[in-house]
DNA sequence: TCCTCGCCTTGGATCGATCAAGGGGGGTGC
DNA sequence: GCACCCCCCTTGATCGATCCAAGGCGAGGA
């Protein structure tokens, strides 16, 4: 019998169910959380009492009494339109599931993206949160040195490039290292022209992200000068800065920061009539729903999410329990999902 | 000056807040609350104070008290891998940047998809939501006849296929006049034979946008017979699904439920050498990031989620509010976005 | 002078859980 | 027989905002 099956409207409290039992209140509480203090028969008798009431602790009182909220709070950004960075879901999915499974729940709320600060000050002040998950660090990262001088907790998805000396717990993807796998991947098939199609130099990821490629190249003892390009991440860039390149230093394949700009260079193919994935080879970086359904399918660096979102919330369960425990940050490997448009 | 600069790490509360502005406690809380009950110099020396200190009620003392947490719970569930459904995305954000406007957060939660009730019993029993959004509603809604036995206030986007004399509050798509939309688009152009791929008949939501094809064809005395699959919505039932139909009904366009199925069919008219758009339209379902990317991009029926969003918020604040007010469902038309492959 | 009214204060109770301290009964040790 | 301890449980206070009821005080009107 439920609760929800009774006259009253409102839900049993701590003090019904301690009645029920026979007990006091604080006895039902430690039953809750503590049950090592009961005597076994007490237990299960209060654990009887608990679900023949349905019984749910009263998540506002606990979280007053306690100043915890088990909430974590992210700035939700939507993918913009006509780009393929479909990786937010995953990601999203990853982390609601990880938190749930250690008691947190998330917390979305907007802003405006050109307000990096905008609605983290809200949340925190009225303790409607106990963490932050930092997600939005594209250029810089000026929220962490704003939520470490508040103290409020957070983990960020993504190094402090601008500040390296900054000690807050972050994790991330290495994604020159996805960048050198891309590259290797193309280099072991025998191309020894290959491209490299990123974005404009004052994004530290897409610098990132070109080095991966201008080490593996530099490995083999091959140049890199004249074969790469940086734009905006639109697929018109992407066909724009293909077709130079295609021009210019004939490249037998592209290896692209983004699926977009891969989406690009597929359409800048298309135009000259040249079969991609047999003739010049194509690697995107994301692994979103377009590489993964666009025909033949886009050869695509994979971001391990659901690793991202498990060591998010490792890292917020330390800075949360007692004493803190702030973890160093945690780099993970990409992996690289291989279709036709790379052989 | 914010607290956080202060000595003491615990947020400033109502009292202190009185004490500086040197009034009491009620009155703060009616400066909040009520602020026309206070003269307007007083109201803007408490406003000064609060500022000053950076105050903000404690949102757990508050939700004690009021019984109300201003959050609504979302299950949330990402799209499956190898689909093309980035709508969750798009969705997600109106979502949560419209309730964020009347002041109601998103709280997200996870559950087994096999389970639709998984997941609500237990936020609802410890009061942590006011309301729920229910979306996933593609195989009828038992969550529906389960959350309004439990007198919780919910929306559901999408309709109750199932349970046509359902009570609760709605929002949903016109599919049908989607699929009609687009249809007449090909018609428009001269296409007589205009096939359709859609989903298995145990879908509502494919019958209804199955029926809008239906409808167009009719309307202009043209045959559907044969001309029609229903398959699993995937990018290879969409491919297999086009090449038995292109052998057997030569149809000269392609209406499909999903943007999924209809890279499907680009794919099988790749594989004959068929220039989608020039030869052979095809539009597709949902305007996801694929058919935006696509090279020459695929013309896709939109939903008009942020206005889906606008709806749910109305409706869940008719229901929360006092008396609560229990509007009819709502039906939002989409429109077409189209691109090169139809025309 | 008295009354009213607008604005604010006062003191208290309340929401439902947890914290900190205290109490009673049974066992052990001397 | 007495002191002591320990286990298990109980009691009262507390978190911070809101709700409620009663009342004070000064200004303006009758």
């Amino acid at each position: 019998m439920t609760w929800s099956g009774r006259l009253s409207l409102t839900p049993p409290t701590l003090a019904d169910v301690a009645e029920r039992a026979g007990v006091s209140r604080q006895t039902v509480s430690n039953a809750v959380n503590n049950p090592e203090l009961l005597r076994p028969d007490t237990l299960a008798r209060v654990q009887d009492a608990i679900s023949e009431l349905g019984y749910s602790p009263n998540r506002a009182a606990r979280n007053l009494r306690t100043r915890a909220s088990h909430l974590i709070g992210m700035k939700f950004n939507p993918a913009q339109e006509g780009t393929a960075n479909a990786a937010m879901d995953r990601f999203v999915h990853s982390l609601v599931e990880t938190a749930g499974e250690s008691g947190y729940h998330v917390l979305l709320f907007a802003g405006d993206p050109e307000d990096p600060l905008g609605g983290y000050d809200d949340l925190l002040r009225s303790t409607a949160v106990d963490a932050f998950i930092v997600t939005d660090t594209y250029l810089g990262n000026p929220q962490a040195a704003w939520l470490t001088s508040r103290r409020a907790p957070f983990v960020a998805f993504g190094r402090p490039w601008d500040t390296p000396d900054a000690t807050h717990a972050w994790v991330d993807v290495d994604g020159a290292a996805g960048a050198e796998l891309a590259t290797d991947h193309l280099l072991d098939q025998g191309h020894t022209r290959v491209a490299w199609i990123g974005w404009r130099k004052d994004s530290f990821i897409g610098e990132d992200r070109r080095s991966g490629w201008t080490r593996a190249m530099h490995a083999r003892d091959l140049p890199t000068t004249g074969l790469a390009s940086r734009v905006e991440d639109t697929v018109a860039s992407g066909r724009e800065a293909a077709s130079v390149l295609l021009d210019e230093a004939s490249p037998s394949a592209f290896v692209c920061a983004s699926d977009t700009l891969a989406m690009g260079v597929l359409h800048a193919l298309g135009d000259r009539g040249i079969h991609w994935g047999r003739d010049v080879a194509v690697v995107g970086f994301d692994d979103s729903q377009v590489a993964q359904v666009v025909p033949g399918g886009l050869t695509s660096v994979r971001q391990p999410l659901e690793q991202v979102a498990v060591e998010l919330v490792k890292a917020l369960e330390g800075l949360l329990s007692t004493p803190p425990v702030a973890g160093p940050g945690v780099l993970l490997s990409p992996t690289l999902a291989v279709r036709l448009s790379s052989g």
